[in-house]
DNA sequence: TAAATATATGTCATATCTGACATATACGCA
DNA sequence: TGCGTATATGTCAGATATGACATATATTTA
């Protein structure tokens, strides 16, 4: 896949148009990265919610702070599988996750 | 992850119980499988409703028609990502995937 | 303000996923 | 039955994701 395209992505609040276009995505693609920023929001949100830190959360799902902080910013490295297994250690219903995907 | 446990889980329809329990499976973990094996038989019923052949969505999707075997046969060694993102390249609407996951 | 705490970013060796290929099995249908 | 077509399974080299670490940057607290 196409990670700088999606690094580029994350980075400008201030484009004309959508990013989409801007940066030549397909529909699939787009639609890929936009479920991965959302689930990724929701993660924070929950986390916050929770009131744990980064470390904390790293601990659950037997990962590093560093990666917690790349799955929340959305860094291109992380998948969608380590989203979802980490909003279901904590907890949340599929009932929720489904809620996110089609907000 | 647990590969042979997830590959154990896929083979038995005889089981007294529920697997989760035989296999010793957190429940992050049984909800994880049980997320991918919905998504995976969903994505079959996608293709055959669309009278496309694995051949034919490897295609479409980039893949080997044996990758598309395992997509649809819940193989432990595809990920999720790859599950949503060929739903996806068939067309399948946020708000369909947000439905199965929450079936 | 400074120090403490939390989060972000960069890098890397290793683990896991990937497409491709060979080959096996299933399912028609003549 | 055998033959054509579709799907499943096994393997592997290369690609991508991973946790861990160092370190930078925010954010909070004293």
């Amino acid at each position: 896949m196409n990670k700088e395209k999606q690094k580029k992505l994350e980075k400008n609040g201030w484009k004309i148009g959508t990013t989409k276009e801007f940066l030549g995505l397909t529909d699939e693609e787009a639609s890929y990265i936009e479920l991965k920023l959302k689930l990724s929001a929701n993660l924070k949100r929950v986390r916050t919610e929770r009131k744990l830190t980064q470390v904390e959360l790293a601990r659950i799902i037997k990962s590093s702070q560093s990666r917690v902080a790349k799955l929340e910013t959305g860094d291109p490295s992380v998948s969608l599988d380590l989203i979802i297994r980490s909003l279901l250690a904590l907890g949340t219903s599929k009932k929720d996750i489904a809620r996110t995907i089609s907000s």
